[in-house]
DNA sequence: CTAAGTGCAAAAAGTTTGCATTCCG
DNA sequence: CGGAATGCAAACTTTTTGCACTTAG
């Protein structure tokens, strides 16, 4: 990658993104008749501006540090306001562990690859799973809806002999 | 499928299963050196001839049914010896719902359909996708150790225009 | 005996919810 | 004003664990 790419380009996009995320966002407040409120939206701009996926804590965390006085509860319900939204999608990896969070709005499906050891995920998208899901579920006689396609293993920096 | 065809064949496979699983029990319990115990044992057959997937409560249930006295913890720790002892796998459909448990002995790889109305579970093996996973894993230079695979949808049954 | 197994009840961990209060329109 | 939004603390659900007592070897 030449110096001069990693500069300008993804930029706007995401940029472009936050936009638009917040765009839908208000849309959604709208249609649905809900006030305005500046905690919650200090919340909503928290997650939106988040890169990884976040767990409500973090959330918490996050959001207190910029507007203080947001409860639990509150970071609570707005997330579970933006996803029936359709702007976050909240997922679960691995057994006990709490739910993540991530931004959904704009964004394509994807699946995880999730590294057991430094807990690293990474997304993917590959067509070819997509078909055959379909394939497999009519085979059954199912409609499908959704599906979870998550792969654990070790990431490249953890390998016994990893690269890095 | 023909009436005979119903019949005899599954049957010897499947008390083959059973012994075979019961075998490897107790073939762990000497190997860890463990105590025999009768209320165990009475929770590792309710468990090994449970045909669906079932929740520690379920087990619960269906142990004191034939042996009073059980104790939730004793079939948390039963269920947690036999998941060490690679006889029973711990699955996870579903945000908060429990732990359900399969019995492992003795079965092939498989991953599952998930009916969201009425919550049918079938299994189900596709080589295609495991040589795709193979291929994602490699591709972000992760080496692959499990995955979860869960398709949901509708069966045929629970269709809007369903079957049946 | 000594270590393993068990029941009971309480602890954890993560989510949800009831309620009185405050805020938005 | 009247319905929304919020904070707080308590309720819940499911999974784990501490501890005193019982049992297998």
């Amino acid at each position: 990658m030449s110096p001069a790419a990693r500069k300008a380009p993804k930029k706007e996009d995401r940029s472009d993104q936050l936009e638009e995320a917040r765009r839908l966002w208000r849309a959604f407040v709208e249609q649905r008749g809900l006030n305005s409120s500046k905690t919650r939206d200090a919340v909503v701009d928290v997650f939106f501006e988040t890169t990884a996926h976040a767990t409500l804590q973090d959330l918490f965390d996050a959001a207190r540090k910029r507007q203080t006085g947001v409860s639990f509860a509150t970071v609570y319900r707005t997330m579970r306001l933006l996803d029936e939204a359709g702007l976050a999608d909240a997922r679960n990896f691995g057994e006990g562990k709490s739910t993540l969070y991530e931004v959904a709005a704009g964004r394509a499906h994807h699946d995880h690859l999730i590294c057991e050891a430094c807990g690293k995920i990474v997304e993917f998208v590959d067509e070819d799973v997509e078909t055959l899901q379909d394939q497999i579920a009519r085979r059954y006689g199912f409609s499908l809806l959704r599906h979870r396609h998550e792969l654990y293993g070790l990431c490249a920096t953890c390998h016994p002999r990893g690269g890095a």
